[in-house]
DNA sequence: ACCATCGGTGATAATAATGAACCAACAGGA
DNA sequence: TCCTGTTGGTTCATTATTATCACCGATGGT
């Protein structure tokens, strides 16, 4: 934790699309370094094109490097473009914001949204970074991962976005055993206040949980009848993807779907 | 240069679309660096994201971070998608390949490729490393740039891509002055054998040197009229580009231009 | 002119990184 | 079966790297 590359590391984390451009005592102020280490840091990330500072202004922001790597990523094992198809699909089908995050370490990193076109919806910003305990998708991925993920996130505090954020480690273990018998996760505000969110799992090869795609309504706005449209829409769209992903579910997910809806 | 960030950072350029999954002891082979080293940094890299271990296998790959930083960075100063379109327009006008390179630390890292559809021709592998002394595009950038890259670039030993690789500094820096005064820069075979390319400078909005676009042919295949082809598409274009992405191309470049093509 | 803050630097004290040896597991071959 | 050479991963004493504080010049607002 207190290892030099995860401080420069984090640093990353910091660059938003709301804030993509930082300088060197704001970054040193929030992540709590001193401002020389993070100077140090912050010129080997940019040696390693990672980060660049424009040379007009005295900023930083993600460099060349990080879109060289994805790209890589992209071109060995394609998964953006195939999720963005099938999050179009859903937004179109439901009407209401849809959204896709893979796991990053300890956390979910959204790789791909798909906004509603009405005027009241939920609208989440690309790239962004999603806690694993308060969020529909990292419940549902933390339902179907072994116990060792469930360990990490659970290690450390909770954060409480919201006053109905589950904190309570046992509480929460409870949720995950509820959400591996339904197959998809639901979370009424427990991440941000008047959004409900419904997340289904996506899987690798071998049965790892790679990710999770969601739809999220303003709270409000989620009755019943809706509920039921989102999930079967997730669970079929989770199938297509796990089909063209060449992901296997595991048992407990295919006992879940089919406990949904019998044959 | 021997900060143990720059070394956990260099892990990361090992892994490119030829080979987008390495094992610990590979990578500490490649990289000279001790395996228990290796190991940790890489566990860190992985509880950031940045890279993940294939649940099934043992191998490291890329991570789900890469996308979401791209994504980042692409939302708030989309340049990809501009550039890729550019690409297009070249290979379909000169029916040869034309790639796009953004300055990445000390290299140019690889972010667009447009192939052309002749069976002869020159293919590159996205997000691929161009080193900056052997290839026109890193020529063209530096020629363009202020000193303090170039010193930075020639400080380090220059690699002999190619017998016909300009190792020398000082030769080089008499190569970058002409650059300097045409505006683009010619590779003939310097950094891979058979293959010519011609590159064309891209600026920041405060004149500052992004990256290139360039053309790449079989060398065999470059006659005279083909490069005054070439050259000409690439100011075209290269001016296309500045415009749409705010670029300010100084005065150097600009004499340049309006040296090859007087109004 | 002043004060606050910016990005950046350098020397010393303290911490974190290093690397050889070691382990268990696996694969192939004799 | 036994041997051998891999693999990924771990341990721990030594040591070299890193963090810290104070400082600097520049900038910008009052």
């Amino acid at each position: 934790m207190s290892s030099t590359v995860a401080k420069a590391l984090s640093l990353l984390d910091y660059f938003s699309e709301a804030e993509p451009e930082i300088g060197l005592s704001e970054l040193a102020r929030r992540s709590g370094v001193d401002k020389a280490t993070v100077h140090r840091m912050l010129v080997v990330m940019c040696n390693y094109g990672l980060l660049e500072k424009r040379g007009d202004a005295r900023l930083y922001r993600l460099g060349a490097g990080v879109l060289r790597l994805a790209r890589v990523r992209e071109t060995a094992f394609p998964v953006t473009s195939v999720f963005q198809q099938v999050l179009e699909v859903l937004s179109a089908e439901l009407g209401e914001t849809a959204h896709a995050s893979l796991v990053s370490g300890r956390a979910l990193a959204t790789i791909g949204v798909s906004e509603s076109n009405r005027g009241s919806r939920v609208s989440l910003m690309a790239g962004e970074i999603l806690p694993m305990h308060s969020t529909a998708s990292g419940l549902v991925v933390m339902a179907f991962s072994n116990g060792e993920l469930v360990d990490r996130v659970l290690s450390e505090p909770l954060a409480a976005k919201t006053s109905r954020t589950i904190t309570d480690t046992s509480i929460l273990r409870a949720r995950l055993q509820e959400v591996a018998l339904t197959g998809y996760a639901e979370s009424d505000q427990t991440n941000e206040d008047d959004v409900y969110g419904i997340a289904m799992p996506v899987f690798d090869s071998d049965g790892t949980t790679t990710g999770a795609i969601a739809v999220a309504t303003p709270a409000h706005r989620m009755t019943n009848d809706l509920r039921q449209q989102v999930i079967a829409a997730l669970f079929r769209e989770a199938e297509k993807l796990n089909y063209s992903l060449g992901g296997r579910p595991p048992a407990a997910f295919r006992t879940a779907a089919s406990r949904y809806r019998p044959d």
